[in-house]
DNA sequence: TGCACAGAGCGAAACGTTTCACTCTTGGGA
DNA sequence: TCCCAAGAGTGAAACGTTTCGCTCTGTGCA
């Protein structure tokens, strides 16, 4: 039916020629008469620009996709939150891919965001090694990466001092006394890693040894949280204090706490790595390291629109040692509740 | 440098014409020699198709668009993860745009999505009436609703029977043999005020009158939450029994709770409306109207499908009558927790 | 042997912009 | 008064596909 207006019907409305209203349409500078009557144009017409037509001359989108390794948790959904924000400032949309934890869906996305011709990516990837972005780096698209780095990729990551905050993490229990002190966590991403890291790092320099019983390591889920959880509960000599890894653990380590006889913090004192939220529902309130998830998304933010606009301006000629940037990495901040017991 | 490789490098390759290497890419019959020869160019060339300029001739993009009114939480980005997953395989990409709850930024939302040519959209609303959609109806785009409708407008949505839910869920608190119920809720969107109507109306059939005091009404919001139980508990004759009305006022009265000398379920109980994840966390467990999330997908991804899939055989020529679908209401199941003790 | 027809391939136009290199106009300084 | 530069506007080519209407080839049947 009534077919979208063009710039083409906006030329014989106004007798000007495709160019000068290009110009318009692009900032550029016009008489004031003619400026009317292309502004009258549009709104007569109802004139609307085609991307794709843009697009296919200026391979430019003006769409930063985002792939994350999974959508539907808090975590990512509020750094999608803050990360759109920025970018709708900026100018850019933002196309988002949930690779599911797969790595196949993951290299699938990363592909499908090239032939969508996006002007640059945010990723939380599922892989651990940089191979699946080739497809990306060769088409000369920008890429900042978010909370797991890919370690001697030589591309940027923005996270936060996972190593660090854990450490804090179990020296606040050490010294609230605690000495039987578990660890629930993961080694199946980085992320993870450095998290068992700092929690053994702390253990060690306290010369604070703890039976390997203690030591529950599996991935950031649910049920390895609720497992683990219960298992410690069933020792004979169970922790006095546990560090939770991750959301996910912290969810389903509760949840069996709760069906135990235990209570935290007089049995059983709790710290857990992640989510602010969660917090309000657990009585008493849990003891968190939480993640300045704003600062994080604004830092990956911004320096991918950085890159964009030296992009732009250097017209490719990066200086290659430029783009070899190391990670940034900022602090996470320990949010006290009520979960911890003093130990004397 | 080296510059994407297209459709003109495949013919200087092989010989073939244009026309021949776009029936190839579209599924066309070919002699197998031909199909072979282009098969070895692509992979050597490694080809991919620009979408822009196919998006250009075909004014199609395989993109769904998705505005939510607000993507940092639970309910909308689990729905994002089930939209994501049907639209995949169907070959659609999903674009998602958060409207913040800014009914202003859901308007240039939709634009925003009409100009990238989206081949369809989803919705959760913000506003209360239709017509920031004009875009989207005027560029013909087939849209689906989810969650909230907007009446009168004759869009389909996809929902959950708010209004019968809550009545079940006053009536399990009613069989429990409580009769100082109290409800927090919200009347600033449908759903909260179809919620409102379900408790209202059970109160009503069983004629248990409750006292103004125990009627909270605000908005969504875990201050909200907060506030009301504070003040709920505060009375002279507290509620034996409260009916909390999403997830957000679950949050904030369970923590008000959690602060107070009272106890769940012996001293109040609790049945809300929303998410399944939490009842993990309280402890008791709480017992919940849960949303079928999956199903709620996967119907609203089947309806914009179908819609696309006719809009493409009829090219255009839809039956009026069959654009102004009703909506679909999905029932909500009670997952009972141990939070509603009985009184007799 | 001739004919019709289906299947395969082709050339060129079209999609709606941007951009390059050019022309025209105007006004100010020498 | 003349000249020049800056500013404003223009026509045409280009971006990378799809698609329309056409031609060519070869097969099977009468």
């Amino acid at each position: 039916m009534n077919l979208a207006a063009t710039i083409k019907d906006i030329k014989d409305m106004t007798g000007l020629s495709l160019a000068t209203i290009s110009k318009y349409l692009n900032g550029g500078n016009l008489l004031p008469k003619n400026r009317e009557k292309i502004e009258r144009a549009i709104a007569e017409l109802h004139y609307e620009v085609n991307e794709m037509a843009r697009g296919l001359v200026t391979s430019k989108s003006k769409v930063i996709g985002v792939v994350v390794f999974d959508i539907a948790n808090v975590f990512t959904c509020t750094l999608l939150k803050y990360l759109g924000e920025r970018f709708r400032e900026a100018g850019y949309a933002a196309m988002i891919c949930d690779s599911q934890n797969d790595a196949q869906q993951e290299a699938d996305n990363i592909r499908f965001l090239v032939n969508k011709k996006v002007d640059g990516m945010i990723i939380i990837p599922v892989a651990q090694e940089a191979g699946f972005l080739e497809p990306a780096l060769k088409a000369d698209i920008p890429v900042v990466l978010m909370d797991r780095s890919l370690e001697g990729s030589g591309i940027a990551c923005v996270k936060v001092n996972n190593r660090e905050s854990s450490y804090q993490a179990l020296e606040m229990l050490y010294n609230y006394g605690h000495r039987r002190i578990a660890v629930i966590g993961s080694d199946r991403e980085l992320t993870g890693r450095e998290r068992l890291d700092g929690c053994l790092q702390l253990l060690k320099d306290k010369k604070n040894e703890i039976p390997a019983s203690y030591l529950k390591i599996g991935c950031h889920s649910i049920e390895h949280g609720y497992n683990s959880m219960q298992e410690l509960l069933r020792l004979k000599e169970p922790p006095t204090a546990v560090f939770l890894g991750n959301f996910e653990i912290i969810l389903g380590a509760v949840m069996a706490l709760n069906e135990s006889s235990f209570q935290c913090p007089s049995d059983i004192s709790l710290i857990g790595f992640d989510d602010l939220i969660i917090s309000n529902l657990s009585n008493p309130r849990l003891t968190l390291v939480v993640q300045p998830l704003r600062d994080l998304a604004d830092n990956a933010a911004g320096l991918l629109l950085e890159r964009l606009q030296n992009n732009k301006n250097t017209s490719g000629e990066t200086d290659p040692e430029k783009q070899k940037q190391g990670d940034l990495i900022l602090p996470a901040q320990i949010v006290e509740g009520s979960s911890i017991a003093r130990r004397l």
